[in-house]
DNA sequence: CTGAAAGCGCTTACAG
DNA sequence: CTGAAAGCGCTTACAG
């Protein structure tokens, strides 16, 4: 005997309706909690929701309320650094949780090519989302652009470099954080301070310059290398700093996935740190503290951003405008510097 | 000016049927691609689609069809665990990625306390989606039960402890990767080999155990400590290990990140890896290379596992019965045996 | 090959 | 407070 599962029709809200002894309307009523409904219908409807073991169908109600409390969390980056970099997956974490607090489901897109990137796009432009959220640092991306010409909800993550007031965002005080890390630098008395910075294209990239800029004014070029946030172009600069200036005694790196390669190449050369070079990180993602020696960095208040992003869309949904917000970071000192 | 966008009507297939001068199902037949059209209303249809700028709503097509195109990936860990260890996320973006081959979204959901496992239940009965992937090691959890009484098809990652066939799921070869690791470390001869298992709850754990008794046969009890997975509790298993088998030469860690903290436990005890002793990991995740010095261990198919998940359970959205699989692993040497 | 019509399962003014 | 009815935007037999 095969029991056969798919022939079990699913209760709707007739069935409730019939054993209520009920109208659809007034089941509906009670299941949406609007309009007037006595105590006695509501009961009746409760106890036949509970015996048909009635669930309502998430289509028929997104087609009938034009909502489909779902949002797109819509990751840009190509796919290999993807989940390298930890914070993707604390941000999505928290947006999930943040979302599932007022009962939203999140899907997950990844838009790493362009064909991702159409599909992508024709998946929010079929109502099945009521808002995205984007996640990219490379604000070259066409992807905001589309995302915005949809008309749909939409907030990003940074702050996006070529766009005005239209597009909402939510950002970390990038340019303060790296403020706080260089003075800190200085502070513990270095004077060769050199920089890794990340890729000048993305806002955190940009943003964590001029902040090093701010307190050093201008400074000879063979201070300042690029990475593209992995740890391999980390390491990679570390080198061309160490060749380049031989002297230096400081380091802050854009990201902690940078440094955690900077302290290899440093480890190679035989320089001590902190002794001989103090380093400084940004984002105080989980490398950080496992880092040898672990690292002073900057912290990213991740939780907040995920929740900010989720209140702000939610408020866009509701037909809010669009607002931008810049949250602080914090210095959290460890054994590097 | 305000320009207000929610005014936008989104075009419906009635407007593509109006603009093409054909009727509404002709139209949906070009679009499903279902049942006879000519050429040139085939055409005629296209270019109205364009001119329109129409894209089906999910929803209304989801309630006529009875299908999404979506599947939920439930992740049902606490969630300080959920994004520490890389497998989870690679398992979720491989999964993405192999949904979205088949134009099939993902949405995420976690279900770490018990009101989140009610939401979780209550949405994949709503009919949201058409199938479900589980990943979650500890088989105890009821979430399977749950799921899988909902009636809709199935796949869990990793061999569920406590259930018959009637489950679909795919598995690494725990049992055989756990012997590959701890023959390789007798064949470079060390003597006194112990492990830090895993949590004895699940599947992972059980099996990897089991695969190190079936080449050392009963073993003392000191030389086996248990962990959770997490790197903090593989440096305390570390230490006892160290107290209960000071002669110990060897130790299998079943995941990396339980390695990574037996490996900062060794190096505070004074011993050196390899040289005194050898250590072993499990997953051959991202932490693995990253370690000091680089870890030996047994590599995981996540990407192969992902895409079994996702065909399995398209197959079962399509009426195929379950089925188990059971994917090989292989051992990865480094530096730290 | 195509159109008219019923149906998917909800919600929501509108009367009463 | 409640019921009847229209409507959300698709798909899919059914005639022709």
């Amino acid at each position: 005997m095969v029991e056969d599962r798919s022939t079990q029709r699913r209760p709707t809200i007739n069935d409730v309706a019939e054993v209520s002894g009920l109208s659809r309307g007034t089941v509906s009523r009670v299941l949406t909690g609007e309009g007037y409904v006595s105590k006695e219908s509501r009961t009746a409807v409760l106890k036949a929701v509970r015996t048909t073991g009635y669930v309502a169908n998430r289509h028929a109600r997104g087609l009938a309320t034009q909502r489909s409390h779902t949002v797109a969390f819509v990751l840009s980056e190509p796919q290999h650094r993807l989940f390298e970099d930890p914070n993707f997956s604390i941000l999505l974490r928290e947006c999930t949780q943040a979302l599932a607090a007022h009962d939203i489901m999140l899907v997950l897109t990844i838009a790493g090519s362009e064909a991702d990137r159409k599909r992508v796009g024709r998946f929010v432009s079929e109502g099945g989302v009521d808002g995205a959220l984007l996640v990219s640092d490379h604000t070259g991306s066409s992807l905001v652009d589309e995302l915005s010409a949809t008309g749909i909800p939409l907030v990003v993550c940074g702050r996006p470099l070529e766009h005005g007031q239209d597009i909402a965002y939510v950002a970390a005080d990038d340019r303060d954080g790296a403020r706080r890390m260089v003075h800190h630098l200085r502070e513990i008395g270095r004077e060769h301070i050199t920089t890794i910075a990340g890729p000048q294209d993305t806002s955190g990239g940009v943003e964590r310059l001029e902040g090093f800029h701010d307190v050093l004014g201008s400074v000879d070029e063979n201070r300042i290398a690029v990475g593209d946030y992995s740890h391999q172009s980390g390491e990679r600069a570390m080198r061309q700093l160490l060749e380049r200036s031989p002297d230096l005694d400081a380091v802050f790196v854009a990201s902690d996935l940078m440094a955690a390669g900077a302290l290899e190449a440093l480890h190679r050369a035989g320089r001590r740190v902190p002794e001989d070079v103090a380093v400084g990180g940004f984002d105080d993602s989980s490398v950080a503290e496992r880092c040898v020696p672990p690292l002073t960095t900057v912290r990213q208040p991740w939780s907040r951003i995920s929740k900010e992003m989720v209140r702000l869309l939610l408020d866009m949904i509701d037909g809010d405008t669009p607002a931008g917000m810049i949250l602080p970071t914090a210095l959290v000192r460890r054994k590097s510097t």
